[in-house]
DNA sequence: TGTCAAGCATGACCTCTAGTTATACCTCAT
DNA sequence: ATGAGGTATAACTAGAGGTCATGCTTGACA
């Protein structure tokens, strides 16, 4: 365009330069000049001058050229995370356990990248998603998820019995669900928080129906329930975790199935910050696994054993 | 575009604000996309969102915008003169005379143009004209000058003899060119000063062929031979202004035709500093005639006055 | 001075981009 | 269920932007 003839002092040599035919610059320069309204480059014998409108309008065309290219580069960067966002959103049980890992590493290793974490469970998180309004989101359970968020099943999250310190069945050898019968329970739920479904499915397959004693999303509110002999109630390893030590947590395995854990995406579209995001929290949930402790029913010293 | 889209949060409101119909909106977008490799909007149920790709574009965009409209309101300054360059040649007599008082006007009209002028006699300037290095040339004469070049009649410049003070016809009534055919004469030319046919076709016209003393392109120099009884020379009003006064200047109107002063522009496109510039020559041309003092051969004290 | 080379402009034609309309499909709300 | 509001897609078309062939002007040169 206007540039090369700038530059080659002809239309010709621009033409050859571009790969064009000398028609089609003449063309278009005099398209252009039609546009602008005013000529741009002055038509001499041994070829072509540039009127000052001309000399304007080349110096800002490079320099908006170069802008252009500015903007191409960024977007090669922010593909390479040299940049970008990620908004993600997480159910309360894992803020406290596996997320401050992931954002630890994921900071670590893109630390350009804008990381914003907020609190929501499944029922608030993925319509959120949906909307655009979050990349990625943590979520148990995948009961009632539209099928155009894409989930990926990162690992299972074992579901363990608690009850107070010196519950009839805190040492006993071999538990399982059935024997917690007729137990008034702690129901981790409200509308927003799957569990719930989860172990009441368990319980009719182990034929019962469960005695509702207290709902409440917050497992450290129902802990304290549980401590206070209230009732019993399924926690999730991740829950169990550093407990406190006036609660007894056993394994009922296989009785009481696992939660599993899932980050939630919208379907389609992955951007790289997500991509990272979910390469770090399938690293992180191999050693999430392998660094849970075995729950013993031994001594309450050392409750957290697997059988 | 793009931007259009981001600012109305959906397709078809995009598509509607624009003037065109969504499905033109939606293969546009996807066509940037594949051309970026990368998806800048993601598609929700509601509407669109922006991954951050795309608002890195968007971002982008619309500096770019911005830029591509600041580059149009420099133009149109340009053509209003707030702008803008002129080189400008003219011949050495005018150089001393006219030119300065159109320089001045000129300035300070048009501050902010950049003005350059050169000296060039019209052998020079004309090529350089239509080689595009120069915007407009001061010429006297139009012989030899190609019709692509354009000529504006400015205003006749008289043509007087000179000769010594003391000199036998100083002093004569009413003098004509063939009384001077004895002569010897000093011709102001060299290649590059057309004045010198207009003389010698006058000669003709007067029926004798004038006897060459001297030649020379530079009229003080000329004066100065006159001055030293050399010989006469023509030489035109411009240079008749402020003569030195061992010389006596002599109107032999209308044996000696006036010398016509030209403004010879590049055919077809004229800037608008051109035209300008064209404004204030022609405005000052009739200053200048006006301000033409009379030449009387009375006193050599008062020596121009026209007879 | 005639002729040739080099430059831009222009007409005829072709191709592909970027619109159009019509329609399908999805999701949400009633 | 169904209608409203969103995007995607197929089929078509106009026009932008190429190509080729050709004409015109100018400058160089024999």
């Amino acid at each position: 365009m206007l540039c090369e003839v700038a530059r080659h002092g002809s239309f010709s040599a621009a033409a050859e330069s571009l790969g064009y035919t000398q028609p089609a610059i003449s063309r278009q320069i005099a398209t252009l000049e039609a546009e602008v309204g005013t000529t741009l480059i002055r038509r001499v014998p041994k070829g072509a001058v540039l009127t000052d409108a001309g000399m304007l309008l080349v110096d800002r065309a490079e320099a908006i050229l170069a802008r252009l290219d500015d903007a191409e580069n960024e977007l090669r960067a922010l593909a390479g995370l040299e940049g970008g966002r990620l908004r993600m959103a997480t159910f309360a049980s894992a803020a406290s356990s596996i997320v401050p890992l992931a954002i630890a590493a994921f900071r670590e290793r893109h630390p350009a990248v804008e990381l914003s974490v907020v609190m929501a469970d499944p029922p608030d998180s993925i319509p959120r998603l949906r909307a655009g309004e979050l990349d990625l989101a943590l979520s148990h359970d995948a009961i009632d998820i539209p099928p155009v968020i894409e989930l990926i099943h990162l690992f299972d999250d074992p579901m363990y019995v608690a009850m107070r310190a010196g519950h009839p069945l805190a040492e006993s050898p071999a538990l399982e669900l059935a024997d917690f019968a007729t137990e008034p329970w702690m129901l981790a739920t409200t509308q927003t928080c799957p569990d719930s479904r989860l172990f009441l499915r368990a319980c009719h397959e182990a034929g019962f129906e469960p005695q509702i004693a207290f709902q409440n999303d917050d497992y450290p509110a129902i802990l304290g329930f549980v401590a206070a002999g209230v009732g019993v109630a399924m926690i999730p390893d991740m829950v169990a975790r550093g407990v406190r030590d006036d609660v007894v947590v056993r394994d009922l395995d296989p009785s009481a199935p696992p939660r599993p854990i899932l980050a939630a995406l919208a379907g389609g579209y992955r951007s790289p910050a997500v991509s990272a995001m979910l390469a770090v929290l399938e690293e992180l949930s191999g050693e999430w696994v392998a660094s849970r402790p075995p729950l013993s029913f031994a001594a309450k010293s050392d409750q957290f054993a697997r059988t």
